[in-house]
DNA sequence: GACTCAGCGGTACAAATGTATTGACGAACA
DNA sequence: TGTTCGTCAATACATTTGTACCGCTGAGTC
């Protein structure tokens, strides 16, 4: 149910966004006009044809003319966007929230071809705040020598595997070090290291 | 493009898969079968016909029989699922990926109905690796009665606004703590609290 | 050479589907 | 009271669209 869309909706209209919403949702895919009237227990597609378009209007919903099943929520769920609700205290400090500020669109990152995950073993990172078992989102390096200074990267270090380190120029070498000073850093040649991906974000669930 | 997916693909197959795979991701819905005609530069749907059926034969697609533009693609793209390739390291272990370990299906997360994310401010529960400027996935709480000691929870507290912090029972009250030493547990009465919601997950976008 | 199979063209057809039209009913409103 | 507007029924229609059928070709295989 979208807040702070443009315009309200009856009830009507209201109940079918809301049936939208839900089918698309399970079935990936939208239903037809016909499948709407049943949903509704309605008997005829006009009023169907007759709230699409409100919700049209409305900003609330497109669709290709002429083409079967191309109807696409708008402003909401378009893809499943969660909305961001505000921020939470520090350490006591105060903000409520009333309504939506902006909507967490992880769908960009999910639709980049060619993204790749690692779960993270260990806690050679735990001052990046990366933790044991977190899931990094990396996406393919393919010229190192863009690397800015102390990108997260994930490389393959000849003899001690795949590690997840910052990655810092040295000279001819690379210095991979770890965030947490345990560790000490890695130091090896600039051709003996494959940098796998840079890190694109972190995801952990509970 | 799928790794490890089970049969492989013929040249014409690929082709048409992978128009698909770009039309879906830009449309966000399915062709119709004249529509991958033209793309495939093709003058009659029997070819398109012939691909589609190896491609479900093979378990790369599906589509429901009849209906129209309901095709969709599996194993892969599948609303962007991403290759979990293996682990990394802790402090230098050894590990490498070869092939897919599994994929993280964000998709489930939001596709939940109801979730709401908040942007973290403050250090407070930097111990629990959420950091300032992270964001929270919240599911709602309706009874805050069955939570359990120690989850980690969103709370209204009157008078210090809006906080995340460890949700534990004391008797009566209800003990707010954060994970930094630095802060004093918050003690309140369990119907001065309100409960907003329950972590789900923590994501960092960089 | 005979066989199999993926691919292609051409055509046909029934079903699925979006859209238009007409008329009626009730609520909100001036 | 009369008007407007959203909703609904019923029907009709033109496209869109999936699917089936027939025949041909070329590559690979036995």
């Amino acid at each position: 149910m979208p807040a702070g869309s443009p315009e309200p909706l009856t009830t009507a209209q209201q109940e079918l966004y809301d049936w939208l919403s839900e089918y698309i949702g399970e079935h990936r895919h939208s239903p037809s006009i016909r499948q709407m009237m049943e949903a509704m227990g309605l008997r005829s597609p006009a009023p169907i044809q007759s709230r699409l378009r409100h919700l049209q209007q409305k900003g609330w919903i497109t669709w290709k003319e002429g083409q079967a099943r191309t109807l696409q929520l708008l402003g909401d769920a378009l893809g499943g966007g969660i909305p961001v609700l505000g921020a939470v205290a520090a350490g006591g400090l105060v903000e409520t929230f009333d309504d939506v500020e902006e909507r967490l669109e992880l769908e960009p990152v999910l639709t980049t071809r060619g993204l790749f995950a690692l779960t993270v073993n260990g806690d050679s990172m735990v001052d990046a705040h990366i933790a044991d078992g977190d899931v990094v989102l990396m996406e393919p390096v393919k010229e190192p020598s863009r690397l800015r200074e102390g990108t997260i990267v994930s490389a393959l270090v000849p003899g001690s595997g795949t590690t997840l380190k910052h990655f810092h120029r040295d000279g001819r070498q690379v210095r991979l070090e770890a965030a947490n000073p345990a560790y000490e850093p890695i130091l090896v040649d600039a051709d003996q290291v494959a940098i796998q991906g840079k890190l694109v974000a972190v995801w952990r669930q509970v």
